[in-house]
DNA sequence: ACAAAAGTGTTATTTGTACACCCATGC
DNA sequence: GCATGGGTGTACAAATAACACTTTTGT
C-alpha cells in the first residue's frame, strides 16, 4: 500500500526523414527544473487518464505534423533521470512527413539526429539513441512510409530505407517487392523538370495503412 | 511538477507448458484490498529501484523454477484497474520448464490458462488473455524452448509449437527446420520402456540462448 | 552528344511445402 | 504379429538474389 511519489510521462520520440538524415523533434522546456532546455515533447500521465489517452493528447499538441500512430520503444526508469523526482518515462515513436520540418511550433525545432544539442535534459540523449537502434530493428518496415512526403518517388523510398537500415539493395528487387506488398500506389504524376527520365510519384495507400495500424 | 499519488508495479506472467496445456502462475494476495484473491506475481516498483531491477527481485521470488528472462508484454494503465489507488502495471512474460508444476510455493499454484479461478484481482484475467495473444504473436519462437522440459522429443516440441500457435506442421519439415536453426542439440539419450521406436532427447542449446537473450 | 537518373526482365539460388514409407519397441 | 510413434528423402513451388541495358530529359 505504500505511495511513495512517482511520476508517468509518456515521452514521443517524433522522426522524420529528409535528406539521408533523421529528424528528431525537440522542445525548449519552460518548467522548473529544465526550464530553457531541449528535451524531447513529454507529458504526464494524469490520474484520470490512462496511457493511450495521454499519447492522444501529446499527439493533439501538435496537429499540423500527422504525427502516426505512437509505436511503443522502451520505459525509462532510472531512480536519477529526473534530478527532483521520481519519473518514469513511457516512450513512444511517432513518424512523421518531412512535410513537418516546415511547420514551426513556439518553443520547438527539429534537431538531426545525429547532431543534437550538447545536452539534453534527463536522458534524452540516450532515449534517442536507443529509439534509432529500435527503429533499424523493425523487421515491419511499413513505419518508414511514414517518413516520407505525400508524394514520393520509389528512389527516394529506397534511399530511405537504405540509409535507415544502413544497407544497399537492388533497384529492380526492391521496385518488385514494395509494389507488390500493395503499400504504395502510383499517381499520374511525375517529375517536372529534372535533367533525366521523370519519376512516377508514388503515394501511401492508406486504405492498407488504415488496416494495418502500422 | 504535479506529483499525484501513483504507483509502478511489474506483474508477471509466469507460463509453463504440459500435455497440450498452458499454464500461468498465481499468487494468493495476503495484502489489502486483495487478501485472499488470485493474481498475477505482482511487485511495486520501489523509489530507489529501476524496472529492470524490480523484474529481478520478482524472478528471485521464484530460485526453484528457473525462469526465463523477462520479456515486455504491455503496459495497464486504465486509472480504475485497482480500486483503492493509481497503479499502473508494466507486464512481463517468463517462461519456465514444466519441472516448476511440481515445484510448490506457500500461496502460489499453477493454473492452466484456459480454466482460470473465476474473479481474478484488478485485469489480471485481460492481461493474460493478451499475454496469450502476444506469445502466439511472436514471430521468434525461440522462447517457446523454454517451455520444454530440461531433455525433451522432437515430437514433444512440435505438439507444443502446433498448440500454441494453433497449426498444424508437417514433422519432416519442422525437424529439417529446429535441427537447422541450431537452437537445440541432440543427446545420446533416448526414451525407455516405450511402445514404439525409442525417441531421441533433445536440449537447448545454451550457448545460442545466451548470445541470443530470447 | 552527353550526363543523370528512371525504368525494366531473366536466370540462378535459396527456401519452403507437400508427400509416404520403413524402423524399433512393448504388448 | 500388431499397434504405436520415430525417423527419413525427394520433387515441386515460391521467394529471393544477382545481374545490364535502354529510355527520357536538361544542358
Amino acid at each position: 500500500m505504500s505511495s511513495s511519489a512517482m511520476q508517468l510521462t509518456t515521452e514521443g520520440v517524433c522522426i522524420t526523414y529528409l535528406n539521408k538524415q533523421l529528424f528528431v523533434l525537440l522542445q525548449i522546456h519552460n518548467q522548473k527544473p529544465f526550464k530553457g532546455k531541449w528535451g524531447l515533447p513529454m507529458l504526464e500521465v494524469k490520474s484520470i487518464h490512462t496511457i493511450e489517452k495521454t499519447l492522444r493528447l501529446l499527439a493533439k499538441s501538435y496537429p499540423s505534423l500527422s504525427l502516426s500512430a505512437p509505436v511503443f520503444a522502451g520505459l525509462y526508469s532510472d531512480p536519477a533521470r529526473h534530478p527532483k523526482s521520481r519519473v518514469v518515462a513511457a516512450t513512444y515513436m511517432f513518424f512523421s512527413s518531412p512535410d513537418a520540418l516546415e511547420k514551426s511550433q513556439p518553443d520547438h525545432a527539429w534537431h538531426p539526429i545525429d547532431k543534437l544539442p550538447s545536452s539534453l535534459i534527463m536522458d534524452h540523449k540516450q532515449i534517442i539513441k536507443k529509439s534509432k537502434q529500435f527503429l533499424q530493428s523493425l523487421t515491419n518496415h511499413a513505419p518508414l512510409l511514414y517518413l516520407m512526403p505525400e508524394r514520393f518517388t520509389l528512389s527516394e523510398l529506397q534511399l530511405c530505407m537504405e540509409t535507415l537500415f544502413d544497407v544497399t539493395l537492388d533497384k529492380r528487387n526492391f521496385r518488385k517487392k514494395i509494389i507488390s506488398s500493395g503499400w504504395i500506389n502510383p499517381t499520374r504524376q511525375r517529375q517536372q523538370n529534372v535533367a533525366h527520365k521523370a519519376a512516377t510519384y508514388y503515394t501511401l495507400n492508406k486504405k492498407k495503412a488504415k488496416e494495418s495500424s502500422i
